[in-house]
DNA sequence: TTACATTACTAACGCGCGTTAGTAACGCGT
DNA sequence: ACGCGTTACTAACGCGCGTTAGTAATGTAA
């Protein structure tokens, strides 16, 4: 490394005051009174010698680190196939920069939770936590929550007293359904995009059994299959609906990456879709248009959810202490090809 | 937060030992002395009381900050729709975790790069540095360069001397085009993944016009175009060719996303793939088999990619200086409907 | 002239840790 | 008794910064 590790003792000294004076004018301290003069001298020292405060030293002497970090609750499998996560980054990573903060990444697998998380409060490297996908087993949450320590969950644990940022799953997937429904569907079978201990799956299936009867239609729970996160789990429960040979005309699969999987395996058996089987997804990924066909899906809005839990974290990092706990996020139906509506989307792209 | 921060020397009283003897004990430091009696007091003090040495505190006297920086070079709109994140991320932050480190991770936009390398460098807030998506006109490259910091690219820069993990894209696109050339294609044409400033789509590029070459067909600049990441832009690209009547019987577009718009335009046309127009892709993303029809492509170990690189990384930051500067992994084709061969790939899955 | 506020700074402490130099106790040979 | 090496520690400095308490200089009212 280069042998000029400038401190913030060069600035003053080459701004001739004192190493205070550069700390009060560099962090703008209110309530200080600093000549303009001298403050320009500073400024001019700092900007000449290339000065950037070192991270550690600061954060050792404010006691801030100022690093948020991303936690990832989920098995390696799923994060190679989610889709969410660019969107995720991309809007943490702006809101986070706006402030001078950086984000620190960490995966963590459903076991060994507690630790990791405490070893990050404790070490005090992040300054506020943003957990996404947690789940109703995760211990470590406590401990976020006894020590008050800022945090905020993309996703819900409903009844935990956390801050949140979600879309109402049980809303968008009671659309999607009623879409189906309306449609003309009678028996219409569900996956869901995950196992019921995750929070998401189970408000998604709600939805779904909250369109059949409200719609005055009989659920039918054999026509429900529970997915897992990947378009293989897709691929399979829809083989077990068909092989049951349950008589349904429609499905609901509440992921999309999930419905995938469950296309395939209908078009192996030489089924159409929408005419032997019409298809919802959910999630519209960007690929969703692509598919054959293209999938009728119920759009969320990613990278709001994560500028919303960014803000609602800043803000708690100020000392606010926001009114409402749980931000829920619209979500909207993207009609395509595979639910046999009339009127589909148009060619996915215009001419320029 | 609560009231306890427990530092070592709170450690330090409980097990009756100086501040000095806990440090020692808790980072094994060789060549020193310590009786197993006062070794296994301090390791249970510390244990009781959950202590976890301060990073900040740590970073400053050691210089060093456990932690990584991954950088990626793009503008917003790629990273939403990079489907290579999550398995870099994935990679790179189990290697990463091995060592007790940590992954910040910094989205850079072409222009403003300068500055915000250096500012991570001289805060010494990263240990180390993996830049994503590197480009010819990276101008903090030189300073990394210069200050000799520990530096790998993940993608490469010919020439640029630098540690970097890739694949042979020339030679993954030659592998794809003399596949469509053997099934007897004379007149071939080309979408890249992005512009040509971008070391991949000319590597990209070449490769292909080597197959054709080598083949003893005739390299028609006319039927070059070039992508910009996004299905969109293979839209575009696509009907660009179609509009000006080049009279082409297949097409390599040298990523899957793009591949996806191209195929969109292709189909709004009437024509058939793989009949009037074969294809083959590159990336291997995973929806690519749920396409319709399913993608041939080149299959790139995404995974492996980034766990070269951190290990490459956390060599250099033991001091090493791996021989190899340059990681080269390989492809591989993957036969799927859009190419027309005979033989594609089986079912997707297979029932368990 | 004195008393007191205001302005414009600075000396010095502490954040929690790694690390170097040094010390005290002990054993061993002469 | 003395010197000397080894073992098992510890005192104290420094990492680079934020921040508090304090000071000197100047102005302002009584």
């Amino acid at each position: 490394m280069a042998t000029n590790r400038v401190t913030s003792q060069d600035v003053a000294d080459r701004a001739g005051v004192s190493r205070t004076t550069v700390s009060l004018v560099l962090n703008n301290v209110p309530g200080v009174q600093i000549s303009e003069a001298t403050r320009l001298r500073v400024l001019q020292a700092a900007r000449e010698l290339n000065y950037v405060p070192d991270a550690a030293a600061q954060a050792l002497a404010s006691r801030q680190s100022q690093i948020i970090g991303l936690i990832l609750i989920r098995t390696p499998d799923q994060i190679a196939s989610d889709v969410f996560l660019t969107q995720t980054l991309d809007g943490l990573i702006k809101s986070v920069h706006s402030v001078g903060m950086r984000l620190l990444i960490d995966i963590i697998e459903p076991e060994n939770q507690e630790t990791t998380y405490l070893q990050m409060i404790r070490a005090k490297r992040i300054d506020g936590i943003i957990i996404s996908g947690p789940r109703f087993d995760d211990g470590a949450l406590n401990v976020l929550r006894e020590n008050n320590f800022p945090t905020v969950l993309l996703g819900q644990l409903p009844g935990s007293g956390f801050y949140s940022v979600d879309v109402d799953n049980c809303a968008a997937a009671y659309t999607a359904v009623t879409h189906l429904i309306g449609l003309g569907h009678k028996r219409i079978a569900c996956i869901t995009n995950a196992p019921p201990i995750y929070t998401a799956a189970v408000d998604r299936l709600n939805g779904y059994r909250q369109a059949i009867e409200t719609a005055g239609l009989s659920h039918d729970p054999a026509l429900v299959r529970f997915g897992e996160f990947d378009s293989e789990s897709g691929y399979h429960q829809m083989n077990s609906l068909l092989n049951n040979g349950l008589g349904f005309s429609a499905a609901f699969v509440a992921s999309d990456l999930v419905a995938y999987g469950a296309i395939a395996a209908i078009r192996e058996r030489g089924f159409r879709i929408p005419e032997d089987i019409a298809l919802v997804g959910m999630d519209d990924l960007p690929v969703s248009r692509f598919v054959n066909p293209p999938l009728t899906t119920i759009r969320l809005p990613a990278i709001e959810l994560a500028l919303q839990a960014a803000e609602i974290l800043l803000r708690l990092l100020q000392g606010e202490q926001p009114e409402q706990r749980q931000v829920i996020l619209d979500t909207s139906l993207v009609v395509r090809g595979s639910c046999g509506a009339k009127q589909p989307e148009p060619a996915p792209f215009q001419e320029r």
